[in-house]
RNA sequence: GCCGCGUUCGUCUAGGGGUCUAGGACGCCGCCCUUUCACGGCGGUAACACGGGUUCAAAUCCCGUACGCGGUACCA
């Protein structure tokens, strides 16, 4: 199985142009076969520069590695335009092409000449072609003049009527169109590149792709290709039309759209917002196919052997930020504390200045369970610094007219004891609230306040076991005179 | 407009003639655990788009309608 990712480099690398790739990964290295990546970059007008890289930037942040694709050959559409050529000739030569003079105001005006209620955007097509400037309507001479005389010219399919093209797909069963309702595709443009239509074929019988997986938008386009390769006498691929995947609220996953929605819509984004690649993907895998058990949780291995084409879904799936949260903390939860504090050390040497590797395991393993993204770990400053202020709401629902007190007895009390672990400290606590005749709760609260500043967090004396003894005191007395 | 593809809880989905008083997951609500917050556990809420047909029997098959999405470019 030989299985190809084409992205075009217009733009960065798109959440739906992750899961694209990510079936065709799986397919690859479920099959034993071949992941190719090909850069799509024949529209000239579009070009973004830095796109490429974070295509592969993107892809291999995500585990997804590529066997063939720009760094082992050539595998940009701009390197190939040989191939192109001598591809369009053969076309030309067995009447299955033609080329066209008509400008794109000709074109326009030929449109809205034609149009009718009925029909209100006429085709370039068997219909209209007659009435245009082309090697089938101009004498031979005319056309070899034209060109010689240096006109910009395109070359199109020569698509015929009367006939039904029609080809299996392995997401939707058969698929049919009327020939008459194709257009003249162009095939090659007036700067001398190829479209789309052209290379895609072109490269995919090339690189011998034996599966073509792509998004829905390209099911329409595929009676065009399915022709061309009918002209060239080659084998159609397999081909499988994956759902779209739409906004939250069912329409166009389009950056203006998403983003208006809370939605990022590049992959880099979720970079940088603290996803695990494998919570994405194990998510973005769901989006649109479902394994055979109820299992939901997969690594990308667990992706690799529970996938395959015939459980994929037909319809457009809205992207859906809360599940994708919660895939992110279950694999967040399946991972070691040494992973999440090693992928986060460098952040936190950029907050705090130096932490070693062990305390920010210990700090990891403290907030495990609490984390909804390995960035959080940062985010619970309380762990690598003293508090400079204490959560408004917080004090006034727990720092009442004993915690001085009670607070200032416990520093004290912890002071002498003899061992530093979770167990003497809660004991100590619960003696130290006795003594003072007040509820254990009366000086919990208080005490974890005073060490961060906050109302919530992990277990309290877990939390003074990490600090550890010279910290917890100084906090306590810190806060017990921040808040007189 | 035309062409194509779709339509099961709010969302992702299971199911493909009887096993469906429709199952799971996210979210939401409640309870338990925890004198915190999470995690976790338990329970609840909530769906077969509509109309015809075929059949002893339809969420499942067929037709139509509605709605949604895609395409209709010298963009991919």
């Amino acid at each position: 199985m030989r299985v190809r990712f084409a992205p075009s480099p217009t733009g960065y690398l798109h959440i739906g142009g992750l899961r694209t790739a990510l079936y065709n990964w799986l397919l690859a290295r479920k099959s034993g076969g071949v992941f190719i990546l090909r850069i799509e970059d024949t529209d000239r007008s579009r070009f973004v520069g830095d796109a490429e890289q974070d295509i592969v930037d993107s892809l291999q942040w995500a585990g997804l590695d590529v066997d063939e694709g720009p760094q082992t050959g050539s595998y940009r559409q701009s390197e190939r335009t040989d191939l192109y050529d001598a591809a369009l000739t053969r076309l030309l030569d067995a009447g299955r092409a033609y080329v066209a003079f008509d400008t794109p105001a000709e074109i326009e005006e030929m449109r809205v000449r034609l149009a009718t209620d009925a029909n209100p955007n006429p085709r370039y097509d068997w219909s209209t072609r007659s009435h245009m400037k082309n090697s089938l309507t101009l004498s031979a001479n005319e056309v070899a003049a034209r060109i010689s005389g240096g006109e910009p010219y395109v070359i199109r399919l020569r698509v015929e009527p009367g006939s039904d093209v029609v080809f299996t797909d392995l997401v939707r069963g058969e698929v049919s169109f009327r020939t008459d309702e194709v257009d003249d595709q162009i095939l090659r443009k007036s700067d001398g590149l190829p479209t789309y239509h052209l290379a895609n074929v072109v490269d995919d019988h090339d690189m011998q792709i034996s599966h073509v997986v792509r998004g829905e938008e390209w099911l329409s386009s595929t009676p065009k290709h399915v022709l061309l390769y009918d002209a060239f006498g080659w084998d159609v691929p397999h081909m499988a039309h994956l759902p779209l995947i739409l906004s939250p609220t069912g329409g166009k996953l389009s950056k203006r759209n998403a983003e208006r929605q809370g939605i990022p819509v590049f992959v880099k984004e979720y970079r940088a917002a603290g996803y695990e690649p494998e919570a994405l993907l194990n998510y973005l895998a769901l989006l649109g196919w479902h394994p055979p058990g109820e299992q939901e949780i997969f690594s990308l291995q667990g992706l690799t052997d529970a996938f395959s084409l015939d459980r994929v879904g037909q319809s457009g799936v809205q992207f859906d930020k809360d599940k994708l949260a919660w895939f992110n903390g279950q694999h967040l939860r399946g991972m070691t504390p040494e992973a999440i504090a090693g992928g986060q050390m460098e952040a936190l040497r950029a907050a705090y200045g130096d932490v070693s590797q062990d305390r920010a395991v210990e700090a990891a393993t403290l907030m495990h369970e609490r984390m909804a993204f390995a960035s959080d770990l940062v985010a619970f400053d309380y762990l690598f610094r003293a508090p400079e202020t204490w959560d408004e709401a917080a004090v006034k629902k727990r720092w009442k007219d004993d915690s001085p007190g009670l607070v200032t007895a416990y520093r004290e009390a912890l002071a002498a004891l003899p061992d530093w672990t979770a167990e003497s400290l809660e004991s100590c606590l619960r003696s130290t609230a006795e003594q003072h005749g007040a509820g254990a709760g009366r000086l919990i609260h208080p005490v974890r306040l005073a060490v961060s500043g906050v109302s919530h967090g992990p277990g309290l004396f877990d939390l003074l076991v990490y600090l550890g003894r010279d910290a917890t005191c100084e906090r306590l007395q810190t806060a017990v005179r921040a808040l007189a």
